[in-house]
DNA sequence: CGGCAAGTTGAGCCAGGTCAACTCCGGTGG
DNA sequence: CCACCGGAGTTGACCTGGCTCAACTTGCCG
């Protein structure tokens, strides 16, 4: 599964680092605080230390949707985003960002293999979790996206105290932009899932995992129950692709 | 706008290529071609180098979905993405494939600057699309999605002869699991845009935007008609982002 | 203990999914 | 040349998951 890459700038020699510092500043924000197309297109290369950043669009109507969620460690790189302008990118929670030149990052890109192999692997890591996340959108029903997130929010937290305790870093609102869907259905699909018995919730954003096969399930888009489940897979179906 | 990067294969230095060569391969698929967890984990880099490829999931009970196209010039590594299993790479149409050794991908990377910015580039392309489309599926309703499938369709299609001649590379089921919606659908949204004068169809596949403007404001979720635009934005609503 | 933001619950409705029938088209063989 | 076939696309009628709107509860902070 996917492993959480140490902070960037952890990772890089000492030289290099100073260099880089000379040039790019540590920002701290609050929850709200937008980064619009003016500030990016000057520093469109940040790196997340601490918080929960998202990248969110809006329609004209208002409609708000989430693409995706930044955590610590993430480096993100706009310069192949030209939007950045109906939209931006928005702090879900207190939290620190480190400004990076492009300059100065592409001249490490370039000479240190370490660092460039650290944010090509945490670019495919977006890249994988945006594939996932489409598919999620696609078309998979309420209840099937919020049991595929608790499955990505446990694999991204970097905490990770124990591994069916989860906690959901960001607000029912956020969520439901993050999962396009609505804020009361992402409250009716928490309900249903413990009422399930598939979840138990402890504080109103965290929870434990009760049955992890049956929520494994559920994210899946499998409708069968445990029980439905005893004959294990007779019927081997094959898919014709394409 | 994103500018189509040429074929990673044809930037290479000379000896590079030739090393690359040496443990690579091209491929030739026919549509429907599938390659699945066990090929990707051998080859789990490829340049694409005709075709339409995709990355697609398969739900337990058959909803398919295709969460990204890849074309001409894109590079897919698939390093970070530990499904493969269920779902794979498809082709759509005839296509050939160059399966790079992740190795020797690796030194390239590592000593070649060109290639490894060109690389990244097309890999921030790639995560840039992916948030759109995210966006897309999120909240958008079908027919807005189909209107801004369009204007991706337009913006990727390399040979671009003329700026408003669209042609769709792929069928309309695989649209539909692209778009997150059915056949049926993608249908009815195509009369629409047809009926309501934005578009014209020629052939089955390809057509000519007749008002962009229009489409453009459909693709953006704004239902406004032009002549209700007459005044130019007199309330300029302030959203308050978070 | 007020006051406000966040979250939850209920009732009604509609965009788009589903299913089934039909059309259109390119290829194939008699 | 036409008859036939199968895959692809379209159309219509019906039905439902989740959106909408409004009221209510909970939690947090001074």
């Amino acid at each position: 599964m996917y492993v959480e890459p140490d902070r960037f700038c952890a990772k890089l020699s000492c030289g290099e680092l100073v260099s880089l510092s000379g040039k790019s500043a540590v920002e701290t924000l609050r929850r709200g605080d937008c980064l619009l197309g003016g500030v990016l297109r000057v520093w469109p290369v940040l790196a997340v230390i601490s918080g929960v950043l998202s990248l969110q669009s809006i329609l004209h109507d208002g409609r708000k949707t989430i693409s995706t969620f930044f955590m610590p460690g993430d480096i993100i790189d706009l310069r192949e985003s030209p939007h950045a302008i109906r939209g931006g990118l928005v702090a879900l929670s207190r939290a620190e960002v480190c400004k990076l030149s492009p300059k100065v990052f592409e001249a490490i890109m370039a000479k240190n293999v370490a660092a460039q192999q650290l944010v090509m692997s945490n670019l495919r890591g977006q890249n994988f979790r945006a594939h996932e996340h489409a598919a999620d959108l696609a078309k998979k029903q309420a209840l099937e996206k919020l049991a595929s997130f608790i499955f990505e929010c446990r694999n991204r937290d970097t905490v990770g105290v124990q591994r069916n305790r989860v906690r959901i870093p960001v607000r029912r609102v956020d969520l439901a932009d993050y999962l396009g869907m609505q804020p009361e259905t992402v409250s009716r699909c928490f309900r249903e899932l413990e009422e399930g018995g598939t979840i138990r919730r402890t504080d109103l954003n965290s929870f434990q995992i009760v049955d992890a096969p049956a929520l494994r399930r559920i994210a899946d888009g499998d409708r069968r129950t445990a029980s439905e489940l005893r004959p294990p897979e007779p019927d081997l179906k094959v898919y014709r692709f394409g």
